[in-house]
DNA sequence: CTTATTTATTGATATTTATCAAAAAATATT
DNA sequence: AATATTTTTTGATAAATATCAATAAATAAG
């Protein structure tokens, strides 16, 4: 039987799970494809577009954006997995992991600060396209449909980075990593068996947890029958449970 | 001699500061007004949006936007001084107190969840222009210019948002207390002397930590006189010991 | 002005989580 | 294949922080 442990719960020491209709806060909202926005575009604009394009391949670990440098690019990722990443004095925190389909930099586009502010490196190989910012602004200006899909992109990042604000606030340990297991589950590969890109560093990273913690607790996941690990190869057996100790932890 | 306490510093207990060339990360970073993008406006968009208009004058602890409900307004602060929160299942935290001139709402304007992503209330009396969403919708698609600006105004909350996360996640509790005051001196009240419009949970709520923790640091700091407290009036006596220890706490 | 209620403060304590250290496993290199 | 190197895991421990509880102070209500 697995329990949730909570803060001092006098009457008994570990927490049953009951029944409430509470919000259930996840950093695992769906994410969006970003090609549909090309579509909004005429010939001329495409042709603008495709004038100032760069298409790159990037091996494994390869940097496609480094925070501070300055934004020049508009970077759409057409094919591969990405990790974006801030990086701290200390610390790195994952903000998120990009699949095909995505622009990356976006939020560097009218800005004071001309610089990125977070770092993007392939995870896997990646097939990208990169287009010149004044460009892309260009056609930003002629085409409102356009414009108004980018702002939507952004605001579904926005509304990503408030609740993951708040999973990192309200959480505990073992409520993020259930959450992050989820989102990896449901979002990067959107099955209950795949094997992560990721070290267990880094999975710390996006946990946002220390990596000894990160992986005691996966130990212990495993332990309770709620997943089964095998190095870099996960598989969720009790979905469910991961659920409620994402919902409750 | 203040230190800063750190983790596990073994050959001492307490950490003394040395001059290093870190990255500073703040929640500290001035944020902007945004009455400028209504010059952006020709009569005739001016017009929309005037016969789209409410005034309303909201009293301290009001509710300007309720997270969850559907977000049918652009609002824009004329003056008064609010909170933008997230409400968790368990927990709140504040994103940002936001001053005068100041749109709220703009990561509602395009996303498929049609509700708004936090709530903001008054902490003192507000004068508000609300602009219906549609009518505001059809000025930005009218407008280039209007438009470019707004996603700077987003791409502007977006960054402040990676500071957050990165500090939250980086930063001790006491780095959390000093940036906290740091900010509240420099971007909202820009002077050394200030009242306070927040109780100290809200405070807790600002830092990201629990009440009495921060109330601790508060008197901590009082102690080590780097600040004067009276209730909620607050006076900054050592501003460099505090950059310091946001810095490297 | 007195009493009730809320808010702020302090102290003691428990829990969570990070850190350090060392071993085991996996991967890379020769 | 044997060795070196890195990554992962485990155990022990310390520090940070939250919680509980009780008191003090401030504010509101009668």
């Amino acid at each position: 039987m697995i329990f949730i442990k909570k803060y001092y719960d006098k009457s008994q020491q570990y927490f049953i799970f009951t029944e409430t209709t509470r919000d259930y806060m996840s950093n695992c909202i769906k994410d969006i494809t970003h090609n549909e926005a090309f579509e909004l575009l005429t010939e001329s604009e495409l042709l603008i577009l495709k004038n100032n394009k760069t298409s790159i391949k990037y091996d494994k670990g390869e940097v496609l954006i480094k925070q501070g440098t300055l934004s020049n690019s508009i970077i759409f990722v057409k094919k591969g997995i990405s990790k974006i990443y801030i990086e701290g004095s200390q610390k790195k925190i994952i903000l998120t992991i990009k699949r095909d389909n995505n622009f990356l930099g976006l939020s560097s586009l009218y800005t004071e600060d001309k610089t990125y502010q977070y770092t993007v490196t392939a995870l896997e190989k990646c097939k990208v396209e990169l287009y010149d910012k004044t460009a892309f602004k260009e056609v930003l200006k002629k085409n409102v449909a356009f414009s108004n899909e980018i702002i939507k992109y952004i605001n579904h990042n926005t509304s990503r980075f408030y609740k993951r604000l708040l999973c990192i606030t309200e959480k505990n340990s073992r409520g993020k990593v259930a959450d992050m297991i989820l989102c990896l589950s449901n979002h990067i590969f959107g099955c209950l068996e795949f094997t992560i890109p990721l070290s267990r560093q880094e999975l710390a990273e996006f946990a946002g947890l220390s990596m000894e913690n990160t992986i005691r607790i996966l130990k212990e996941f495993e332990a309770d029958k709620l997943i089964k690990l095998k190095g870099k190869s996960f598989k969720i057996k009790n979905k469910t449970m991961l659920e409620r100790i994402s919902e409750f932890g």
